[in-house]
DNA sequence: CCGTATCCGATAGGATACTG
DNA sequence: CAGTATCCTATCGGATACGG
């Protein structure tokens, strides 16, 4: 890390812009990239749920898995969590008003998704069954 | 898979809906939620860049896996790369049509992310110093 | 009903060394 | 300079069983 010369100044502060894209991007990626994180923030936007409509909503997630999930995302304070001490207990999960707004930019993505599966699907077969090694 | 009953009819359109969404997101994610994609996305966001320079704008990637994670990217259409048969040799990356369209979305998502970084981190601590067991 | 603990396999990803 | 192969580890996440 020697001194920097004038002339790269410009440069360098281009290069703090990046680099604070991507730390911003690392973190969301941290916060919402694993398997489930989306799906229950999902679930979840259509009002409070319990703990089992949840699970049957969120095809194919395991019990342990959403419990984890969602004490990810209480702890970063998307979603709250209501314990009714009733017999047997009654636990509702409901996204906060930061929670909320992560719908959506969620939302954006999922329509790239959507449009574009084709063109991505298509990609993928000419990639894949092009010539070895040509 | 029994004979649905017609009083769940309009539940059951409502949750194709909610299916739908919930496919394109996983698919969103199977395409962009591992540690690497939107940050090499990022960088080629400037335009065109050979390998090493783009290893050494994405702080942290191995050579390794930049080398998969470019090659994902190529067979989905979303990055070209462009040999130079030169010597020693030279190659380029640059993102597609497709794959420019990507970053907006991103763009979208990393500004959530830069906007409540402080909330989050706050409820994070919060979060770790309530008491064990209230 | 909801949460936690334990066990276990799969895979992501880093370090390194070798090739053209 | 760019790509590949090998090795090794940490983590993710599923199945299951038990506890409150």
């Amino acid at each position: 890390m020697a001194s920097r010369v004038p002339s790269e100044v410009t440069t360098l502060v281009h290069d703090e812009e990046i680099h604070a894209e991507c730390r911003a991007m690392a973190q969301v990626l941290d916060r919402i990239g694993d398997k489930w994180t989306v799906m229950v923030v999902g679930a979840l936007s259509d009002g409070p749920q319990r703990f089992n409509t949840i699970l049957r909503t969120v095809n194919g997630v395991s019990h342990r898995m959403l419990t984890l999930t969602l004490r990810g995302l209480e702890r970063d304070g998307l979603v709250t969590r209501t314990v009714y001490p009733t017999i047997p207990p009654k636990v509702e999960y409901e996204l906060t008003e930061l929670g909320s707004s992560l719908i959506a930019p969620l939302r954006a993505l999922a329509a790239w998704g959507r449009k574009n599966r084709p063109a991505i699907e298509e990609a993928r077969l000419r990639f894949d069954e092009r010539p070895e090694t040509v």
